[in-house]
DNA sequence: AAAAACATACCAACTAGTCGGTATATTATT
DNA sequence: AATAATATACCGACTAGTTGGTATGTTTTT
């Protein structure tokens, strides 16, 4: 990906791009905080937040995920593990700003987790719990692109789903 | 990567390389099958093979595979998962053998998971559990990469591990 | 001696970023 | 209201450096 190419993407100049953006690197946060700030837009509406409790707004909130993930946009991969993979030897700020999105995700899911986890009285490992789930989708992701086939993302998430819900409302 | 930098870290020259190499492109590939190769070659001698039954084999592999991807060298990351993010879009040959990598890989451990199935009697979507477990591993170790934390992959692996015997043993 | 395994010097294409300049909109002054 | 001053958005040619790859040697092995 050039700044040439970026600029004929979007139909301006090189003078024009760096008008905007003091550097390429600039481009890359910008787009990274623009990816994450998008997803944040959509949940925001999503119906898995008028869930009554916390192991419904886990069960709607995949749901709600593997549906989302269906769609040609989202197939394309997560920008999240993209930075981390293609930038860890090379662009040390762009993968640290990348970590930190990781890092408050997992945060944010764990802290679900552990909610979900008093409401129904299970012992669970929420810790693992979070990590299963966004190794699922990151490397489903992977797995779906590489096989061309968005179905197989889908169907990983929803054994995670069919485990976690048996797990949690089970026995 | 650069092939300066490559003839760098080996030594030569680039003379020395194109001696050797026809093409960068030809490099990769080569990497790619000495990548597929060398874990072919650790599992060879690894202990599960002598497990007595398909429940326990699964059990003893996911045993080896959470150790082994501790290790530093490991934990840099799989290289089919690069191939496939890094040159989905710019690279359709070595894209292409990665992918043939993945699905020959999806093969061989479905068809393990469906003789545990009929071993231990129980119903399983072979399918979703290859998936689940190539899409652990693989996202797993992106989470690793960017928290710099080994344990994440292997929390995940654990989860997924305890959560397979508990479908192929318990109830 | 002949072939394989290197090294050196070089090139054409490409890359991120710069720079002088233009057109248009906004604000300040008279 | 008319003019001047200034800021913003943008253009496209240019540059310094990098890249994969080549052409032509030199050394080592068989």
């Amino acid at each position: 990906m050039t700044v040439d190419a970026v600029c004929q993407s979007a139909g301006i100049t090189k003078g024009g791009f760096f008008h905007h953006f003091p550097s390429k690197d600039a481009l890359g946060e910008a787009a990274l905080n623009r990816f994450w700030q998008d997803a944040a837009d959509r949940e925001v509406h999503a119906p898995f937040n008028k869930a009554p409790d916390p192991v419904s707004w886990l069960e709607e909130y995949l749901d709600y995920v593997i549906e989302a993930y269906q769609s040609p946009e989202l197939q394309r991969g997560c920008m999240l593990a993209i930075f981390t993979i293609e930038l860890a030897d090379s662009h040390e700020t762009l993968f640290a700003s990348a970590a930190q999105h990781f890092a408050n995700w997992r945060d944010t899911l764990s802290k679900r987790f552990r909610e979900a986890a008093e409401h129904s009285g299970k012992q669970l490992d929420t810790d693992a719990w979070t990590e299963l789930y966004i190794s699922t989708l990151e490397g489903g992701l992977v797995l779906s692109k590489s096989s061309n086939d968005p179905l197989a993302l889908k169907r990983a998430l929803n054994l995670y789903k069919s485990l976690l819900m048996q797990t949690l409302k089970g026995k």
